[in-house]
DNA sequence: CGGAAGATTTCT
DNA sequence: GAAATCTTCCGA
């Protein structure tokens, strides 16, 4: 079942918890790929010294982010590595959620041919990794996630989750922002990305 | 218009 | 521990 519109129309921490355990689903030409969300991290907008909106005008890269829930916010970090965010709240209110990891469900060798390597652990276990192993580039920025070609449905077999929290990765940059608590993953889920501090 | 820096990954 | 590599943003 793919999630609905209003499931996205609430703040960026609460969709952040909520999406660990999702199933994020690509159709391309290549095929389909589906993982599990287990990792996710919150960027509150304006309150967030770390996210991209605090600093910025409502256009250029951040224009997607004030439109209302349920949108796929797509970036270039270091010129290298695509990160993939869900857009959350309400029309002109910039939170996102970015995805920072995936248990590899469904597309495998796909994933595999499109990351070069056959390692499981390797193939979505942090942002710029997950996105090059589901095809996700700058096509897909502002795509519309209550469509059927980039979406995220319920887990066909719901397990008992738990949550933690923790400190976001890589916003040293952020002043006291980057002391919140905002970063969420599955406990001892092991595709969770390595880095921890 | 030019420069600096970044929600990262990979290899040494 | 450092390089790869390019878009975006800010200051002049």
């Amino acid at each position: 079942m793919i999630l609905n519109r209003e499931f996205y129309q609430r703040d960026a921490v609460a969709v952040a918890k909520d999406l660990l355990g999702k199933v994020l689903v690509h159709e391309t030409n290549e095929g389909i790929t589906k993982g599990l969300i287990v990792e996710t991290e919150a960027y509150m907008g304006t309150k967030d010294a770390a996210a991209h909106s605090y600093k910025s005008n409502p256009s250029g890269r951040t224009n997607v982010q004030y439109k209302e829930g349920g949108y796929a916010y797509i970036y270039l970090i270091y010129g290298m590595y695509y990160c993939m965010n869900i857009v959350t709240n309400e029309i002109n209110i910039p939170e996102v959620v970015l995805l920072r990891a995936l248990e590899p469900v469904d597309g495998i060798e796909l994933m595999k041919k499109r990351r070069g390597t056959d390692k499981m652990i390797n193939l979505c276990s942090g942002p710029g990794k997950l996105c090059a192993a589901m095809g996700i580039n700058k096509d897909n920025y502002g795509m519309d996630l209550c469509s059927n070609q980039l979406y995220l449905e319920e887990a066909a077999v719901k397990n008992p989750i738990e949550v933690v929290a923790s400190k976001r990765i890589n916003i040293d940059y952020a002043g006291e922002a980057k002391d919140y608590l905002w970063r969420f993953t599955i406990k001892d889920n092991k595709f969770v990305s390595v880095k921890v501090k």
